[in-house]
DNA sequence: TTGAATCCATCGCAAAAAACGATAGGATGA
DNA sequence: TCATCCTATCGTTTTTTGCGATGGATTCAA
């Protein structure tokens, strides 16, 4: 049985005509006849009587042109839900993020994107980019937004950097450092520093090494703390001072302030990151959203002038 | 598209390989690869990605997979549908039937029926015989319970008789006749005759007629009632005499009689009737319960002894 | 690194299926 | 009775489907 007995046989049991149905199917009515005789034959049972002036269904006839009827709406439901899928307008995004540097713009973002695929079901992961770059290779996420991944594994992904920032200095408001606008690192070789724990996120601690390096010195003493609330209290207790990126401001009190350094350091990327080869179009017009959203992620994540 | 199509995508899908899904279909791999291909260019999108070493599905292939499946499953169930159907399993049954005549036996059939039957639908109609008739010149009814139809009509009908009654006749309890078992019909020839009117059933009006002429008279007066209940009453309220179907003793109170006659009327039959022709198969197979029960009716509906 | 194995795509040809045109048989209606 | 309309059947042509052979690409193992 295929398709198109069903559809000949719609078409003769909707016009109750054989030669009728031929005319309207731009086919020869012989061929028809064919078909439905063939349709027959298979199901073992006849599907429409033949008298003289027209013809009838069956009963079996009837309940096999409810069901024909019904497998061709889906039929082409599986054809719309193909384009569908291919214009990315369907489908399942899977997306991992830092909760720290990305947690505050994705809200708005899968908004926008909602708005437009609201079709599209969203899953979100919250995940440190060691568990990112993991869940690619399980294949349990689409993308992720990420510091970047290890050079050598950078062949298998593409990423696109969402936007940058800086490490400042947060430093106890009493702090003789406190009063200039942009504090010499060097002035802070002996400090105790206070930093966001190493295996939470390896590159920033990595380039908080190297920003002291540059300015000439290695951090005496490194407290690590595994939330960066923690990090900051620290520095208001008068634990130390901490070099830490600079969308953080939002977390401070008045017991201490952010300040620009020198050296600057490198500046720290957050990346939007996915598998290298053909993309699901889901991935695709995601990837469209974000880059126009991107200008406004910026402005709100990047420390102003 | 063709169902072909389908079957050939869930193997390759449900593999995730374009030679296991050969091997399972015993169709040569060349022929699954230019089906998925043809099916690809029709929808217009890539449903699978081939990568070295295996496959994936797309997402559009993912959603595509769904449905051809649902699709297959279905084709499946319109299969069955027509089996089913053909054997008279499903289908709607719509039955005409004479309310006092067939009324008493028509639950117990259909029950007896429907356990053997349970997805068949049936629709009961009282109708007189007139009716009847009309209801399957209009396709309303399957079969019908009645009177035989008139003989001019017969080759469009095939009938059976169900049970076969005789006339008897009904007399107040105090009638000169009331004492005899079997009535002479003569000795009532001046009698007033009270019928159940002749448009509701002309056949056993007629038959009431002619069992008349057949004692050698007309009845003198002959008064009409729409109810058979009202034929009893205007009997037992001393109106006049009835000959009526031996099975209505039901009805009957102290203060009338029934009695066979002398000479006997003709045999009445009640008939199932339905269409010349072929026969759909909830008829037929309705045919044979109806026959496995006719002993049952008979019993019940035929005067016992 | 090389050779064997596996997988999918492509090509040309053969087999099968579908459609066509002609025509026959049956019923209807003027 | 003839003309008309409908469906079934037959033989032929066209289209589709399938097969075998082959090639490029990748993987695995020696």
């Amino acid at each position: 049985m295929e398709l198109r007995h069903l559809r000949y046989f719609i078409a003769v049991a909707s016009n109750m005509s054989f030669s009728e149905a031929s005319r309207r199917l731009h086919v020869a009515q012989p061929a028809i006849s064919q078909t439905i005789k063939d349709l027959e034959d298979e199901l073992g049972a006849k599907l429409v009587s033949r008298n003289s002036r027209g013809i009838e269904l069956t009963a079996a006839g009837n309940a096999f042109l409810a069901e024909a009827r019904e497998i061709m709406v889906r039929a082409d439901g599986a054809k719309i839900a193909v384009q569908r899928a291919s214009k990315g307008e369907i489908g399942c995004l899977r997306i991992g993020f830092l909760p720290c540097a990305a947690g505050p713009f994705i809200p708005a973002l899968i908004k926008l994107h909602l708005k437009e695929f609201p079709n599209v079901e969203v899953r979100l992961h919250d995940m440190n980019t060691e568990q990112q770059l993991k869940a690619f290779e399980d294949g349990k996420i689409d993308i992720g937004f990420a510091r970047p991944f290890p050079k050598e594994r950078s062949k298998e992904f593409v990423s696109e950097i969402v936007y940058e920032d800086h490490l400042e200095i947060v430093l106890p408001a009493r702090h003789a450092s406190a009063k200039k606008s942009v504090v010499d690192l060097k002035d802070l070789s002996g400090e105790t520093f206070v930093e966001y724990y190493r295996r939470g996120s390896p590159a920033l601690f990595g380039e908080v090494i190297s920003t002291c390096r540059k300015a000439g010195f290695s951090p005496k003493t490194i407290l690590e703390f595994g939330e960066m609330s923690s990090v900051i209290l620290a520095v208001e207790s008068g634990l130390g001072v901490s070099l830490t990126l600079g969308f953080f401001r939002g977390l401070l009190s008045r017991e201490s302030v952010l300040r620009q350094i020198k050296p600057a350091s490198s500046k720290i990327p957050l990346c939007a990151i996915w598998p290298a080869g053909p993309q699901e179009p889901v991935l695709a017009s995601f990837l469209q959203t974000l880059r126009a959203r991107k200008p406004t992620i910026k402005r709100k994540m990047e420390r102003p002038g």
